[in-house]
DNA sequence: CGCCGGAATGTTATTGTATAATAGTTGCGA
DNA sequence: TCGCAACTATTATACAATAACATTCCGGCG
């Protein structure tokens, strides 16, 4: 793109502006492959399938929408299909559930152990994943306090990114 | 401590230890009733009544048993009753939902402006809410980077609270 | 009084999300 | 070849959420 390479871009400017997609895709599915194989799990092809449909872009995919894609290309067409991939593309941490809009996205940083953050457009669903420290200070604090054994956490911000303020600026005019 | 009284009890340790709960009720329904006749809102029976049924625990409470309750006492049946109830009540910020459970708790702080925390046991659904600074920096950081306006954020943490810890770790034994 | 408008409810129907339960398939080692 | 384990397929169902429309209640106003 575009880029700029300043070296301090962050990771949700990345999601939210254009950029080579086809990069993006790349790298999670190396990582992926090889995270597999080295963890002596299966990818098998409709797992991988499943990934690589939620790698098209950065919007979150309703679990229906990826099985309907699923179906149209060969594999099952009923729920658990595609269910039982994305509870194995989430346990393996290559997919995060937005719980927000009970969509699934593809996890842009495989390969980190990571509290998964997100600014969730209301109006095009786009999302960007930012990592954040493990767990967030004043939780943490709040869990301690309370004998609180946290196992996993996630935060999740709603708002408007910034191509579609605009647009939606322009619309009220 | 229980409870130990050093002054530095945090809200998390209120909501998932014994106290008395008739306080809690009190003082949030007192407080909703107060800012609902300032605001000038219809603060309905329905409504109260949804609120009431809310407050009577802290674990979350999913729509369709929110629904049955209300039907049970004596409000409709059908399930725009209650969404029409929990609508107005997040509204309000007397109540959050749960995003991870799909379940709906009433709110503890219903006087100050704030950014909704949980930490959510995966074993007795117990919710303990605490209040967090408007939007943690490493997202807002994000957040201006992109141009992204946060309009709302949540934050959810699942683990086991004590209780259920212990009687986990007995259960194994 | 009688009408109007808005807010709150009631009702029916539908769509989307998720899981339970069960059975069939494949590959592989003993 | 048997049996195990992992994966996949299918049916059915429960739960979550909203659309669309009818109805009621109440306060203001000519």
């Amino acid at each position: 793109m575009a880029n700029g390479k300043t070296g301090e871009r962050t990771a949700a400017a990345e999601a939210m502006r254009p950029h080579d997609h086809r990069d993006c895709i790349r790298r999670v599915l190396d990582e992926a492959e090889r995270r597999a194989s080295d963890d002596r799990v299966n990818f098998t092809p409709v797992r991988r399938h499943a990934l690589e449909i939620l790698l098209e872009s950065h919007a979150a995919m309703p679990a229906y929408g990826l099985l309907k894609r699923l179906d149209a290309d060969g594999f099952g067409s009923q729920p658990p299909v595609a269910y039982r991939a994305l509870d194995f593309l989430i346990g393996q941490g290559f997919v995060h559930k937005v719980e927000r809009l009970n969509a699934y996205v593809a996890c842009m940083y495989p390969h980190e152990a990571h509290t998964p953050a997100f600014l969730i457009c209301r109006a095009c669903r786009s999302v960007a994943e930012t990592c954040v420290a493990p767990t967030p200070a004043a939780l943490l604090r709040e869990a301690q306090a309370t004998g609180f054994a946290i196992e996993r956490s996630v935060m999740e911000a709603e708002g408007l990114c910034r191509a579609c303020a605009l647009a939606e600026g322009a619309a009220c005019n």
